[in-house]
DNA sequence: TCTTGAACCTCTAGTCACTAGAGCAATTAG
DNA sequence: CTAATTGCTCTAGTGACTAGAGGTTCAAGA
């Protein structure tokens, strides 16, 4: 039986971030100690786990209560578990390009700056004018 | 002089963006018509294609007041202008290895899923048992 | 056994950058 | 002149927490 500071020193997870996502369905209401305070045994301590373990990878905590509602059902196809990963992948990889480009054009922005003052500084002229970019966007 | 709908179209912010826009301090008040409708001159025109940009870059809505502050004062250093730019920079790149480390791991989640039903899942189980990743995290 | 201080409880509100909707008023095209 | 479109303000919702108030419980030392 862990309180609920065990748990956080445990996962790295915080303690009303614990509380908030058995309140969004995450986590079952755990059990109480005779003064009201949350007692969790190890498979909430895994699943715990398992939930800052799908949050670091960036997935919504819609995905992980579809995740957690599966694994449930040992016996279903995990075809849908695949697809949620999948989609997943699809969106850090859009995510990445779209910042790779704005990486180009900051680099291209924050190192041409040669003015002395904010007149002509490069950066704000080149967040003025969008002509002065390399690409769309 | 230009209406809230025309300033949407000529810059692709929606209208009740540019509404908020004008609320946080980004925008003037602009004139008003006899009907009390937005009328917007060119200036606002300019500085809202600033704005949209700065965003597109990830700008936070206060670097981007900063960004205003600084540009009103032609005649000082761009060195804080330089500064913002920098640390956007930073913090973009920042953003980019993180999602990359994520790429790398989903990948490894998504196409190794060779089971049948959801208890053999590989997402489900590389999701809960985090000594199968690859690398800390 | 008592006491102190840390940890815990619930509840509300704040964060960021919008977005949505209700319920009206003004403008514009035909 | 009318109908459709566009605009107005205001409030509330989003996601994933975080912070704070004001109170209660627990565990360890004296």
């Amino acid at each position: 039986m862990y309180s609920i500071g065990d748990l956080s020193r445990r996962t790295g997870v915080k303690a009303p971030t614990i509380r908030y996502y058995e309140q969004m369905g995450l986590l079952e209401a755990p059990e109480r100690s005779e003064g009201n305070q949350r007692r969790f045994a190890k498979a909430e301590l895994e699943r715990l786990a398992f939930i800052r373990h799908a949050r670091d990878l960036g997935l919504t905590i819609n995905s992980i209560r579809q995740l957690i509602g599966l694994s449930g059902h040992a016996d279903r196809p995990c075809a849908d578990a695949d697809r949620i990963a999948k989609e997943q992948l699809a969106s850090v990889r859009d995510r990445i390009a779209k910042l790779q480009k704005l990486e180009e054009e900051l680099e291209r922005i924050a190192t041409c700056c040669t003015g002395e003052t904010v007149g002509d500084c490069y950066v704000i002229r080149a967040l003025s004018d969008h002509s002065l970019c390399g690409h769309e966007h």
